[in-house]
DNA sequence: TAAGTATTTAAGCAACATCTTACACAGCTT
DNA sequence: AAGCTGTGTAAGATGTTGCTTAAATACTTA
């Protein structure tokens, strides 16, 4: 989660993100979407982002696309999840927990 | 939100952000849970969080009480939610937000 | 196989983050 | 008022980040 988060928290990684949420991207595309920085410094920000869990990469020939990898969010979803969520309704959430496991346990007994 | 992702960035703030989650906390109690590191290190943390707009401070005579502020995650858990739901679900809910639009367009309208 | 294209890796640097120790300040308590 | 307690601020050491330019790698095309 570490990891993801540390790479979330930069500007350029999110508009990254935001690239390649939906479709492949290849290296040079999202380059040419930041024209303020140098195309190393992109592929620096790909590099993490894929360290992070946050995007795959496909190599075709030439070119590597890129794109999102939703489960890698997954842990860091849950953290801002739990924060978010209200006293009460994590109350509930345990309950409900509870109430599973409880449920499991008995239909396991047979 | 590029304050708060980052504040959130870091394990301590993090797991101060889990302590004051559901009620205030002194700085004192706050730093007594991280043995490893200053209390002024942890003011500084503290520092952060506050000026990220995640915790709300209260002073009561001599100590301070800290206590999340779930609105400041807003927009980094939209960010997460936007990354995380799918293509097809993001056309459902710009569909629905066209619907609403349309909807009060006719009421404004009379 | 030589040249061209797409991309990453390497090296170095300036800016920033995080920690520490020392000090300062505010509010209690005697 | 003097001293204690709780907390923050200042200054500085150290490590990390994000950028740049230069060079290397991998594939494609002539």
């Amino acid at each position: 989660m570490d990891e993801a988060l540390r790479a979330v928290a930069d500007p350029t990684r999110r508009a990254i993100l935001m690239l390649v949420r939906d479709e492949e991207v290849s290296a040079g595309v999202i380059a040419g979407h930041f024209p303020g920085i140098s195309r190393p410094a992109v592929s620096q920000h790909l590099g993490i982002l894929v360290a992070a869990g946050l995007v795959t990469v496909r190599r075709a020939g030439n070119r590597r696309y890129y794109r999102l990898r939703r489960e890698g969010l997954a842990e860091a979803a849950t953290f801002m999840e739990t924060m978010w969520s209200a006293p009460l309704a994590r109350l509930k959430e345990a309950a409900e927990r509870e109430e599973r496991a409880r449920t499991d346990d008995e239909e396991a007994r047979g």
